[in-house]
DNA sequence: TCAAATAATAAACCTAGGTTAATGTTGTTA
DNA sequence: TAACAACATTAACCTAGGTTTATTATTTGA
């Protein structure tokens, strides 16, 4: 491991306020990730293609993004710095990914092959129990996700989105955002105007 | 437990297809569930309190169902014997339900305290790993749902829904297949007469 | 620093699905 | 089995957001 910092912020995150996963049980871990370097557009993992790793983003930010048979495009979801990354369906199921994982920004990550990081997590009660809170937290948020697209007008929900994602609702193009919140660029530019 | 056979199906349930456990490590567990009943109509648990309990399902089917602040009825989800229920985010995060979990049926349950629970979970790794397995299928289950809403017409999502579930599309009310899949009912009727 | 590409906005028009209100159609229960 | 309630359908109308096509910023990169 030759990123010093990256490492003690990756140590840091998951020993702190999301995974509260004891430091002690972290370092018996003999993991080895790959540190790896993304330009921006570059792809992490490919729609369509076995996905078996996740990664722990130590800097920069990705979207999620499937393309429809028709061509049209959907962003899942975004992942930034410091966070984990990667698809949950494909490593688990060993099947290929739904979407594609694609650096907004220059991203340094660290690439964790699934298959083994499971393994040895059977065998570390504090970190299989980290694992769960992170599920929990991953489905609540869809279950959120849900309730706004049934519930609320899209005009709610970029305003939500402004309002829950400080840190990258400047930095990204609005088309990703309208296809975050499920409406097209143009929908997007009506509702800024109006609420302007 | 007095109820000799839906335990046996509890078992196996857990053991089986979905969770995979193994039935000696659920034999150490002390879980001591209460057996409940519930007649159609009444509610296992309620929108808006506390809800530190998960159920599993031996008989009879619900809905979990959400009402807005305008007061429109959305229903988030169905289960169905056999299978668990419960609100996790409530659960985990020890905070009120967003959602009340409705019998549809009459319904025989078993009423499991989750602190209790998740305590004994921790020194049961076989159980753990199956507690995330399962929370992996509803992550996954969710994104699914998150997907159709964005690309999927109202009609694709019916149909879908029929697909998908064989054991209840006949016996529950069109009003609550059109809330669930994100329309009103007048938008399903139409929906239903085209399609015929 | 100037093209060329990409992103954002705007206008005109269209459509799926919401809303309201009326009318059948089942299902309960007294 | 009559009467009431809940459910389902239909029609008429409305609106948010999609589609197409231009026009105007911004980036990007040579």
């Amino acid at each position: 491991m030759s990123l010093q910092i990256p490492m003690e912020d990756f140590v840091h995150y998951f020993l702190g306020n999301n995974l509260n996963i004891d430091k002690a049980d972290f370092d018996k871990f003999g993991l080895k990730p790959k540190v790896k370097h993304y330009q921006k557009g570059q792809q992490l993992i490919i729609q369509g293609q076995p996905a078996p790793t996740f990664f722990f983003l130590v800097k920069g930010f990705v979207r999620y993004l499937s393309v429809s048979a028709e061509g049209k495009e959907f962003t899942q979801s975004f992942a930034y710095a410091p966070g984990i990354s990667g698809s949950t369906r494909a490593m688990t199921k060993n099947v290929n990914s739904l979407f594609s994982i694609e650096a907004l920004d220059d991203v340094i990550c660290l690439e964790f092959d699934w298959p083994v990081f499971f393994e040895q997590m059977k065998s570390q009660p504090g970190f299989m129990a980290a694992y769960n809170r992170l599920l929990e937290n991953m489905f609540i948020k869809k279950e959120e996700r849900e309730y706004a697209f049934v519930q609320q007008s899209a005009e709610q929900r970029y305003l939500t989105f402004l309002d829950k994602n400080p840190l990258i609702r400047d930095k990204i193009p609005l088309k990703m955002i309208a296809s975050h919140i499920g409406i097209t660029p143009i929908a997007l530019s009506r509702i800024r105007n109006r609420l302007k």
